[in-house]
DNA sequence: AGTCGTTACGATGCCCGTAAGGATA
DNA sequence: TATCCTTACGGGCATCGTAACGACT
């Protein structure tokens, strides 16, 4: 059994089990990690690949299993690169962080700004996508760390740590009838049409349960996935915006009027998280601290050494988080 | 990098640092690991072993989280194996034990017997040890399970699963003045030479603590590690022995008496253990079921969705364990 | 003086890449 | 028909083993 077979099954399973891509993913030819696949399967004396002729059509049960700890093998290998590398040039690495549209706009700009003044050595990505596109990179090891707000059921392999609680806020057109009205209430809201996140983005779903609990039903014009949209048609005027509130840029959108939302809405938490296996560098901890100043490096490790999420979040409530 | 690479240092480290010994062990030559552990530290760029001269003294830091990493990664790869060997020939495989005299001897015989019966195709080994060699073999991924009564400590980095509770027996030769007598407490017992357990063996330090208890000071004429000594000592007059219940054998002991011990000692419990990382082939988890009835595999994968060892002793305190 | 790790060197064998073949959608 | 995986073949390179060297105990 070679690394390269484990590294080979793997991103197979990442390019949907097409070899070709894969090869080309690897800047490598495809009949080389065909056979090795197939040696690899030889060697252990199972199928891991379903072939139907000469395509890989899915993945056996075996396969999976095999795949699973193939992916903790190759991550802990890039631990064992971490660890040298962090006692050789400490300063000196990468940082990729997966992260929704919101997240990557308004709130990492000025901290990712300190981070590279800080560390003008570590080459930071910032992977924009969806919760679920979040969910896949940081999973398959293509990233350090996902922040999220929203769908926490699709990182629950990963230690996920609250960062701060966020809220939203109602905008309008300066000229639209509710600009100067001090106090809204959500039965009011529900009258006109609402232009907000799709579904599965910055905290779409505790906006349903506050309409859900009021027994009203929103009447949702129009959706979509980053505020800087949503902006756009509430100033053309289509509907009345429901926004995460760190979306609202006091200089550029003086257009708009942030209304008072009275707590209608309860609160969503912004979490950073990353594999349990991952090694963290210093300048990890750094990174996870400049955004969330609570989060100390004995704090992160005290949670790495709790089990579950569960008691991560007891742990939490004892802490008083920051809103925004 | 690679695994053989990684393979090596793990070797060297379970050798004592001798690269030669390594080599013999792995049936490879000797210059073939120094190149490669060579290599691999070049290429990490750290060192890895302390060199004083030609000879390797010592590991440094970053070593050893390399060797622990290491180390996983040796076992993730075995599970693989284990996984593939499951699927295509599931009674087929090796099954490697680490346990103490008094198991070996006395408690295993007959599980043994019905195991290799059931699965004839499985190789069994017993590793007998002290607590600390025991602890050794597991640690390094020599033995798959490792069964336990003392120094708990020890074994920290494992899941331990209690078996059963069991004591001691008081036993003399029929001619001895106390092989009548029905009650005995702790103070008289302390009048009399003690022949028992080596410091470290088989529930040693309970029995210190009843004396210290009763504030006596036991006069402790002689000590071994196994029981069939201390009976040897017993029949020659040495002294009163106190040795583990399961010990004594109803037939070939007839010369001995086994006294009342009026639960003068609190009970010890014996506890099965195996890294957390292991993949626990089918006939593993019906060993364990034979060797505590108990245990069943829900009940140990259930323990392995539990973090600590405490909190598997919580959840056992629930379950009414045999007492031997 | 003996044990031990490093360096040098030669050969085997493995892995990779190109090219051709056959199956599926 | 186009995409895709497999088989076949040849070149390059890394690994391994033997042998000689140098260092420490």
């Amino acid at each position: 059994m070679k690394l390269q077979q484990l590294r080979y099954i793997v991103e197979v399973v990442n390019h949907n089990l097409n070899v070709s891509s894969t090869a080309a993913g690897l800047y490598t030819s495809q009949p080389g990690i065909s056979k090795q696949v197939r040696m690899l399967e030889d060697e252990l004396g199972v199928q891991i690949f379903i072939r139907s002729g000469k395509h890989l059509t899915s993945v056996t049960s075996t396969g999976k299993e095999i795949i699973r700890i193939a992916r903790d093998i190759l991550s802990k290998i890039e631990s064992i690169k971490s660890i040298a590398a962090e006692h050789t040039c400490p300063d000196k690495g990468s940082l990729y962080v997966a992260t929704t549209y919101t997240q990557a706009r308004y709130v990492l700009p000025h901290i990712i700004t300190h981070f590279i003044k800080k560390y003008p050595q570590v080459s930071l990505h910032i992977h924009q996508g969806s919760p679920k596109q979040i969910a896949d990179s940081i999973s398959r090891g293509n990233v350090n760390f996902a922040i999220a707000t929203e769908a926490f059921h699709l990182y629950e392999d990963l230690l996920m740590l609250p960062c701060y609680y966020w809220n939203r806020s109602i905008i309008v057109p300066t000229k639209h009838e509710l600009a100067t009205k001090k106090n809204i209430t959500i039965e009011e809201l529900s009258k006109y049409p609402l232009v907000t996140y799709t579904f599965g983005f910055t905290g779409k779903s505790e906006l349903d349960q506050a309409f859900s609990n009021a027994g009203v039903t929103p009447h949702i014009a129009f959706t979509a996935t980053d505020a800087d949209i949503i902006k756009t048609y509430v100033r053309l005027g289509l509907g009345v915006g429901i926004i995460a509130s760190m979306a609202i840029d006091k200089k550029l959108d003086l257009d708009l009027v942030q209304l008072p939302t009275n707590n209608i809405f309860s609160n969503s938490t912004t979490k950073i998280g990353f594999r349990r296996t991952t090694f963290l560098r210093s300048y990890m901890y750094d990174f996870i601290r400049q955004f969330a100043s609570h989060l100390t490096r004995d704090l992160v490790n005290h949670a790495l050494s709790l089990r579950s999420n569960k008691e991560i979040d007891v742990m939490f409530q004892k802490i008083s988080l920051p809103i925004k």
